[in-house]
DNA sequence: CGCTGTGAAGATTTTCACAGCG
DNA sequence: CGCTGTGAAAATCTTCACAGCG
């Protein structure tokens, strides 16, 4: 190797970045669907709901990847995000808890365009065991371990009832899954080294609640002063 | 101004703290159903998820409702967090497209205990306008507005595929809704004043996507050098 | 000349560490 | 003495503003 390998980055992409990355990549999507070929920092900002500046810093941390006076290749940066993301790999997926959210979730067909398959769907309830849902199968919980093993999951998604999640939680990372993402309003305690994200209505809802409070406390009375409605 | 009135806070509480206050909320209420009356912020934060030393610094934002050498008294912070976000007061909540998702949605039973009243459920398919989910009525969305008005709907929910969200949205605005939440995988276009959170199973996925390869690629290999496999 | 990439400034958030109240 | 509340330091994130490449 003497010349100057591809070298994507040194590693070291700050958290918010990459909580931005699948919005751009989504844009991106967007507008190549669109067929536009090229796209100018200030568009795809516009696209994504971010400011121009923060879009091009974030790029920025994942190399040179635009042409100045011109803008971003789509299809080539669609690439190099993907490729960062992990998406150019196959990830795959069990949902635990056929409920309606889990069906909601098994359904949900473009995983933002390929990346991840769903492997298999696990329930408790002896009714919702033996379903097809989504074209699979749904087995029993009991037989965890052994899915996560014979489909080589690496992301386990948890749909249950409150009550059941951590235990849940437990049995996937005993069983070798490092990556959760939580429906159940509950947290997991799981061991470092295990990326835990969660979703969740009820604290969305109270966080919209608080800024429609304070709408409605200041309004009229508190515009005289800088106060911020955002 | 002579006398101290209750003066609950000056306004001005941090997005990052409001962020977390559902969750405080929450590991408040599991501790009450348990028995307990008082917590340390040892205690609380470890059932919330974060270190005592942000719970604290998040908690001071609201005021002063500790004893020091004791801890927070169960019910009182209760009762102050709620009121802080809102929740002292009922939200009408209305849900547009009731696939799986909105149907999980609705019968999402407990809100964070009280604070939200799903008041409407609203679907442009006429083979699902007429049914009855979670004991309401699905009505035709074209009766919106209408429903916006007569039942005082202050935040939308929508969950319809990506194509109908932004018409959606712009309805809801229309009507005078300034808190939406939103499931469709779309930036939204909302004039300020509104307020649009975001819920996105694949932009979760993505992130941990990231994460999971991250971990891969160092595995072993780059233990020796500092790197963080949070 | 237009637009990217980026240092530097500014804002926000987290963490530290401890004074001081109950 | 234990634990809260909080200034101050550190870390992270956002925005500005412009040098300089194509």
């Amino acid at each position: 190797m003497t010349s100057r390998p591809p070298r994507p980055r040194e590693r070291g992409i700050p958290e918010a970045t990459v909580a931005r990355l699948p919005v751009y990549l989504r844009a991106l999507q967007a507008l190549q669907g669109r067929g536009t070929a090229t796209v100018s920092s200030e568009g795809l900002a516009g696209a994504a709901g971010v400011n121009s500046a923060k879009l091009r810093k974030d790029l920025s941390h994942l190399g040179s990847y635009g042409t100045r006076g011109v803008g971003y290749e789509v299809e080539y940066l669609i690439y190099q995000i993907s490729r960062e993301l992990g998406l150019t790999q196959d990830w795959s997926v069990a949902i635990v808890g056929i409920g309606n959210l889990g069906r909601a979730l098994a359904n949900y067909g473009g995983f933002g365009t390929r990346g991840f398959r769903i492997a298999a769907l696990l329930d408790a309830d002896p009714d919702v065991v033996g379903l097809t849902v989504a074209s699979l199968d749904v087995r029993h919980i009991d037989s965890l371990e052994e899915v996560v093993r014979s489909k080589g999951v690496s992301i386990g998604v948890i749909a249950t009832p409150a009550g059941s999640a951590q235990g849940v939680a437990s049995r996937f990372v005993e069983a070798g899954v490092t990556s959760i993402l939580n429906f159940a309003p509950v947290v997991l305690n799981v061991p470092d080294g295990v990326d835990v994200r969660k979703v969740d209505l009820s604290i969305e809802l109270q966080i919209l609640a608080f800024h429609a409070q304070r709408r409605a406390d200041g309004d009229g009375q508190a515009e005289r002063m800088g106060l911020e409605v955002t």
